[in-house]
DNA sequence: GGTCCTACCCTGTTCAAATC
DNA sequence: GATTTGAACAGGGTAGGACC
C-alpha cells in the first residue's frame, strides 16, 4: 500500500514536501510545480494523497466547522481566508481536482495538529526532536538532512496511512469533506484492535502486549482483558473449551476493574459479550452443545473507529506465534 | 473607615503558518 | 515585521463582603 503525503506550499515558486510512504519505509522529495507533484503521484500510484492545506472554503466568516471543532480540541488551527493561507487553500482546491480527475483519492490532513494528537513535538521545538518521534512510531527511511516540508510531508503521508487502516477519522467540514486527524489513542492499541478484528488473535495479543508492559492502571488492567479475551479465541479455534472458559474468566475478572469506558471501548458492553461468549463455551465445553456461534465472538469498537471492513469471525490461517 | 481577600470584567498580549 | 482570526492567558481595575 502506498500513501504520498504533500506539505503544500501556496506558491509554486516555493517548494513543497513530498514524501512517498511504502511499508513503513518513506521517501522524500521536494518539488514545485502542481505538474511536478501530479507527476510524482503517476509515478508512485499512491491508493490515497493527503494533503497538508485546506481543501474547502468556509460558508461564512474565516473558520470551517472542522477548524472550530479542532480549536474545541486545544488544537491551534488558522483561519483560511486571510492572504497567504487563502492562496494556499485555493492551491489546495485547484490540486485535488487535478489528481481526482487522474483517479486519485485526496484528503486534507493537518500535520501539526496530527503531532500534537499523537504526542509527537511540532517542528518548532526542533526538527531533529520530531524526526525522531517519527522513527519511534515506526516511520523508517527519513533523511537526516530533511527539511521541515519534507518531515511535514512524512507525517502527512502517516496520517493518510492511519486513514487507510481505520486508525483515524474525519473532522467534517459540513460541506462533504474536512480534516483527517488520528483517532487519540495509542497506536500500538489500535492495531491490536485491527489485527483482533481480521482474526488475527495472536498477533493482537502481541501488539497489546507490548504496550500492557508500560501501562498504568486502570489501561493495564483492561489491555489483559483484551489480551485474555484473545488468547481464548486462539483456544476455541483449537477446540480447548476449558481452556477457553479459563481464560474468558480472568478477562472478566480483569475487565471488571475497569470504568465504563477506556480508548473509546464501551467497557459495560464489551463485558456483556464476554459473558454471552463464556456461556456458549460453557454449553459446548459440558456436551449441551457441538460447536460455537462465531457471532458471539466479542466485537471491540473504539469510538470514532470506522468499520470499514466486515468483522472476521474465523482465525486466519495465517495467524501463527511469532518465533521470538 | 481602613484593610484584606475574592470574584469578576475588561484590555492587551501571545500564539499558531505562510508569504511578501 | 506585517498580515489574518480566535482562544488562552496575564494583569489591572473595580465591586462587594468580612473583619478589626
Amino acid at each position: 500500500m502506498t500513501v504520498m503525503g504533500i506539505d503544500l506550499s501556496a506558491s509554486e515558486k516555493r517548494a513543497s514536501g513530498v514524501c512517498i510512504l511504502r511499508n513503513m519505509k518513506v521517501k522524500t522529495f521536494l518539488a514545485k510545480s502542481d505538474e511536478d507533484l501530479l507527476n510524482f503521484a503517476l509515478q508512485f500510484q499512491p491508493k490515497l494523497v493527503a494533503i497538508d492545506a485546506p481543501l474547502s472554503l468556509p460558508k461564512e466568516g474565516s473558520l470551517r466547522s472542522c477548524d472550530r471543532e479542532l480549536i474545541r480540541l486545544g488544537i491551534k488551527v488558522l483561519p483560511v481566508n486571510f492572504g497567504a493561507m487563502r492562496k494556499l487553500t485555493e492551491r489546495g482546491i485547484r490540486l485535488k481536482m487535478s489528481f481526482e480527475s487522474k483517479g486519485f483519492s485526496v484528503v486534507e490532513v493537518f500535520p501539526g495538529g496530527a503531532q500534537d494528537l499523537l504526542g509527537l513535538p511540532r517542528k518548532q521545538k526542533g526538527l531533529a526532536k520530531l524526526v525522531e518521534g517519527l522513527k519511534k512510531i515506526g516511520l523508517k527511511g527519513l533523511k537526516p538532512d530533511a527539511t521541515h516540508d519534507e518531515v511535514d510531508a512524512a507525517t502527512a503521508s502517516f496520517v493518510g496511512w492511519m486513514w487507510l487502516n481505520g486508525f483515524s477519522e474525519l473532522v467534517s467540514d459540513g460541506q462533504g469533506g474536512g480534516i483527517v486527524m488520528p483517532l487519540p489513542y495509542p497506536l500500538k492499541f489500535m492495531e491490536g484492535v485491527r489485527l483482533y478484528r481480521n482474526g488475527f488473535y495472536w498477533h493482537a495479543h502481541e501488539a497489546w502486549e507490548e504496550i500492557w508492559r508500560t501501562a498504568n492502571e486502570p489501561y493495564r488492567s483492561f489491555l489483559k482483558g483484551l489480551i485474555q479475551i484473545a488468547a481464548a479465541l486462539i483456544q476455541c479455534d483449537r477446540n480447548r473449551w476449558n481452556g477457553a472458559l479459563n481464560l474468558l474468566s480472568r478477562a472478566q475478572r480483569y475487565l471488571e476493574s475497569c470504568p465504563e469506558k477506556l480508548w473509546g471501548v464501551d467497557l459495560t458492553n464489551l463485558r456483556e459479550q464476554v459473558d454471552a461468549l463464556k456461556n456458549e463455551v460453557a454449553k459446548i465445553s459440558c456436551g449441551q452443545k457441538v460447536s460455537l456461534n462465531r457471532k458471539l465472538k466479542p466485537r471491540i469498537l473504539p469510538e470514532g473507529m470506522p468499520l470499514s471492513q466486515k468483522e472476521r469471525l474465523k482465525r486466519s490461517k495465517r495467524d501463527l506465534p511469532v518465533k521470538r
